[in-house]
DNA sequence: TTTATTTAGTCAGTTTAACTGACCACAAAA
DNA sequence: TTTTGTGGTCAGTTAAACTGACTAAATAAA
C-alpha cells in the first residue's frame, strides 16, 4: 500500500478542469446564467418530461437542491414545468428551445475539450479510460434523502 | 459525437463516493474535525515543512482558501506552524503526531475503499484506470490566484 | 370508506468550501 | 534606495450542497 496514489484527488482535479472549461465556454457563448451544476438537468431531462424527484435521485442530490437548480433555470427560461396530468402533486419538466440549445452546446463543448485529454494520453488509452469510468459508475450505490 | 457519455459527471460521481466514504470512516475513527477537503494537506505536507502558498498552488485553490483549511487543522491540533528561518514573512507547516495518525488512517481508508472498486471491474483494469488517471493529471495546466 | 402512511415538492435556514479585493510586512530586483 | 513582487491575513461574498418542518395529493390498510 505504500506510496499509493491519491485517486480521489485525481478525480477531483480532472472534474474541476472539465467544469472550469465548461463554465468559461458557456459564458463565451452567452449562456451566462448557466453553470456546470445545471449540467445534469440539461443532460437528463427527457423529451417526455422528467420529475424533479427523479432527476434528484439520479444525480445523487436532495430534491430540495434539485428544486433550487431547476428554479434557476426556469427563471432564466431554459426549462418549463407543466402539471403532470397523471399526478396532481407532481410537475413535469421540459427543456425549452433555449434549453435545448444549451444542451447541444454543452455536448459539443465537452466533446471538444476532451479531445485535449485524448491528445495527452492517446486516443486508444483515452477511450479505454472512458470505458472503465463508465463501467465503474454503472454499479454504483448510494443516494441522498 | 452522438451519445457521447458524460465523462465529467462520472468523475464527479466517483469522487463524491470516495469523499463520502472518507468522511464517514474518519468520523468513525474519532477524527470528527477533519473533512476530505483537508486531505490534500495531510497528503502533501512534507516532513521538512511546507508553505501554505506551495500547498495552495499544488491543490489548485487560492492561498486564502488554503489558509482557512490550515487554520481549522491547526486549531484542532493536527498541524502546527513554525516561522521559516529563511524568510521572515513565511511559516512552515508540519503535521503533529495526531496529524500523522490522520494521514495514515486516510491512506488506509482510501486503500480499503478502492478495493471495492477494484472488485467491480477487476484488478487489472483497475490498475490500468489508476495509471491512466495519473498520466492524465500529470500534464495538467491551470491554477488559481 | 375512513384512516394512516408515503410521496412530490416547497419554504426556511444552515454549512462548507470555494471566491475576490484590500492590505501588511518582508524580500528581491532596478 | 526605491520599486516591485511574494507570503500570508482579514473581511466579505457566493455557489451548491445540506437538514428539518411542512402541504397536498396518492396509495395502502383498517
Amino acid at each position: 500500500m505504500d506510496e499509493y496514489i491519491n485517486t480521489g484527488a485525481y478525480l477531483r482535479l480532472l472534474w474541476d478542469e472539465l467544469r472550469a472549461n465548461m463554465e468559461a465556454a458557456l459564458q463565451e457563448r452567452g449562456f451566462e446564467d448557466v453553470s456546470p451544476s445545471h449540467g445534469w438537468i440539461f443532460h437528463h431531462t427527457k423529451d417526455e418530461g422528467s420529475r424533479i424527484t427523479e432527476l434528484a435521485a439520479a444525480a445523487h442530490i436532495t430534491k430540495q437542491s434539485m428544486s433550487a437548480l431547476v428554479a434557476q433555470l426556469e427563471e432564466a427560461g431554459y426549462v418549463r414545468r407543466k402539471p403532470d396530468p397523471s399526478d396532481k402533486r407532481a410537475a413535469l419538466l421540459f427543456l425549452t428551445a433555449k434549453g435545448k440549445k444549451v444542451r447541444d452546446a454543452g455536448r459539443q463543448i465537452n466533446f471538444d475539450f476532451e479531445k485535449k485529454w485524448e491528445a495527452r494520453i492517446g486516443s486508444a488509452d483515452y477511450a479505454l479510460l472512458r470505458k472503465l469510468l463508465a463501467q465503474l459508475c454503472e454499479t454504483t450505490a448510494g443516494s441522498r434523502s
